[in-house]
DNA sequence: GTCCAGCTAG
DNA sequence: CTAGCCGGAC
């Protein structure tokens, strides 16, 4: 797909995504602090695994004081489930700086969020974007790989995730005012269709369109 | 064995 | 820049 068809792409992914889109409890919410601790526990992790403790982890620290006061040993059985062990320190310390740094409340710029231990760009994007309707993109290995197959982009950096231009291509196909559904489209079409072993291309919506599925198509004759 | 909604420390 | 985190699915 050529580079000037972004808007027809977010066009595709969104109505894709009104009929497939997946629904988890960390997308029922509005509040910024929820959506982080979701971020947390996600990373490196499948969303099946964290779907076993999302829910008891918020209704136990509710708020970041909660957090911040919390026993590393009751933490750390709770999310037994997930594995990671070392992140029930983390997120104890997330607790602590939040309270004492930003009395409490998640802050609402990229800068500020990232001063919050075990939280980068992607997971401040994702508050900037799900809550504040930013137009910026939560650029994981799951839209690295779409944008990678779909428009053909490439990267000089060995992680892609570290290329500011990476950041700049994927915030452009955001669209105005639905920034929280477009992202959300691209992480379910990139698990669900665009998948990293056996993408379903014979049933995506953008096989006409994507460099990947044109390429693979000539090595077969 | 590799991979997963990344990030931090060295 | 890379190694490490560390359980479960495939």
């Amino acid at each position: 797909m050529p580079a000037e068809s972004k808007a027809f792409f977010a066009k595709l992914l969104l109505k894709w995504w009104e009929k497939n889109g997946r629904k988890f409890p960390w997308r029922n919410t509005k509040d910024p602090y929820a959506v982080l601790i979701a971020e947390i526990l996600l990373r490196k992790t499948t969303a099946k695994q964290v779907e076993r403790v999302y829910n008891s982890f918020i209704s136990r620290y509710y708020s970041p004081d909660l957090l911040a006061g919390a026993e590393e040993a009751e933490l750390k059985k709770m999310l037994k489930p997930l594995g990671l062990g070392g992140r029930s320190k983390l997120l104890i310390e997330f607790g602590k700086v939040l309270v004492e740094k930003f009395s409490g409340t998640v802050p609402d710029k990229a800068e500020d969020l990232m001063k919050l231990p075990g939280v980068g760009l992607y997971s401040a994007n994702a508050v900037l974007s799900f809550i504040y309707g930013q137009k910026v993109s939560t650029l994981d290995s799951n839209f690295i790989r779409v944008i990678k197959r779909v428009f053909g982009f490439t990267s000089s950096k060995a992680r892609a995730r570290n290329d500011k231009r990476a950041w700049e291509f994927a915030n452009s196909l955001v669209p105005k005012g639905r920034s929280r559904e477009f992202n959300w489209a691209v992480l379910d079409f990139a698990s669900l269709v665009c998948k990293s072993r056996s993408p379903l291309c014979s049933q995506c919506i953008l096989k006409n369109y994507c460099v990947f599925f044109a390429d693979s198509r000539k090595i077969e004759k």
